[in-house]
DNA sequence: CGTTCGGTTGACCATTTGGTCAAAAACAAT
DNA sequence: ATTGTTTTTGACCAAATGGTCAACCGAACG
């Protein structure tokens, strides 16, 4: 048994220590890319919102399908009707996430003016982990694990779009229009900063002790923060 | 079965499942705070290092005895006959790195030059990241599902040494030598911005693209910025 | 040399868990 | 109502996994 999991392509089964198995009775008809009835839309939509809730909790380890199927208010075979299998429950959050968290990012309108377009773009970003702290840690957890599920869409998509991004930050630095700093390690500051305070709520929350609010201070600091290191 | 874990005291079973039973072979051997002989203070020693390398990489229920085992060279049997339980491993292992996490924060010096110790302080912690990545992962994976087995560490010894030095960086920015920033979150951006760089390795690495060093790019980044931050 | 005791392990066990399946409901179409 | 289709589930299953235990090994000590 290989203690040290090598790095899969696209979908790794080496974590979950499964064999790959052609699923049969429902596969079929799930792999229809868009779901017919009112109720198998109604029902998928149940799944994933139960799964997130506990897969953001537990991981994807720590995630049982008897968890997920009485969150959902479903049985255990029932949930395996609608996905083939609890990877695919996984992998389909997962997909379904990336584009919720890129938005903001792609909003950073070249346009604009620099220092207001960027911290608009860390604000977004601070509203996503606070109005979305489940997917957050969803995403955490994801990566924390070398990303055994998204390996590809970050090489890919992700890249693209902050390499995109990153030039024209660059173009903003060479017109003297922001200071200059490094436009990758700038966005990078930006998700570190925000989504800190979703995936350690636990523990600020510990250290600041009861009755202040973590997300409200968070954005005067940050704001703070991003206005001086922007200043050209 | 409960699917919101209640959040524990100190040590919780609910994450596993698992019903507490008093150990009986080796646990009253185990118990002794010191271990003994020399090939006692080997072994836990080898089982921990192993223990760090696959519960950083899989998380807590990710993890099996076996893989530990495995890593360890050693058989099940013997990690148990060291360790009472797998949790057993877990808590030794997160008590042990709770200090040699807190070190370079207890090094700030109320006496030093405000913007020097705290740029210092950046570098220290980012040091660790670079090179105790396994332990920053080890600690993110506990921390981002909700801490079942530190919650009173974070809340008592962590809460204490913060608001400790909160209180020095309070007065530096009372006294006009630093800008006046929020001193908890002044602190938690400094967590945030080098835990980052081990926590999310490998979406940096991809974002990056091959031929670049992560870590000295961090450092050149993360100093402008705290400089420009700090900056009366 | 034999006993003792720390250390080690093969075989085993109970539970958990992802997944299957045949049959029953529920629902639609004729 | 009758027939066909989709949805639901109780009962199972095989593999994985945390943990136990009795027996075994090896070296120190009398």
């Amino acid at each position: 048994m290989p203690v040290q999991t090598p790095l899969p392509k696209v979908s790794s089964y080496a974590e979950t220590g499964l064999v790959p198995r052609r699923a049969k009775g429902s596969d079929r008809r799930m792999r229809q890319q868009k779901p017919r009835t009112r109720i198998q839309r109604q029902n998928r939509e149940t799944i994933l919102e139960a799964a997130l809730e506990v897969f953001s909790q537990h991981g994807f380890r720590g995630a049982t399908l008897d968890m997920i199927a009485a969150q959902a208010g479903l049985s255990k075979p029932n949930l395996l009707y609608y996905f083939a299998s609890k990877e695919a429950i996984h992998v389909s959050l997962l997909s379904q996430l990336m584009d919720t968290w890129l938005d903001p990012l792609r909003a950073l309108d070249a346009q604009g003016d620099p220092v207001a377009e960027l911290r608009a773009y860390m604000r977004r970003k601070l509203e996503l982990s606070r109005d979305f702290s489940r997917e957050s840690r969803l995403f955490a957890n994801e990566i924390v694990q070398g990303a055994p599920h998204m390996q590809a869409a970050l090489a890919t998509d992700l890249k693209t779009l902050v390499d995109e991004k990153s030039t024209v930050i660059r173009g903003w630095a060479a017109a003297g229009r922001i200071a200059d700093v490094d436009p990758h390690h700038l966005i990078f500051s930006i998700w570190a900063l925000t989504q800190h305070y979703a995936d350690f709520d636990v523990q600020i929350r510990a250290v600041l002790g009861e009755g202040r609010d973590p997300m409200a201070e968070a954005e005067r600091f940050l704001d703070t923060l991003f206005t001086r290191l922007l200043a050209p």
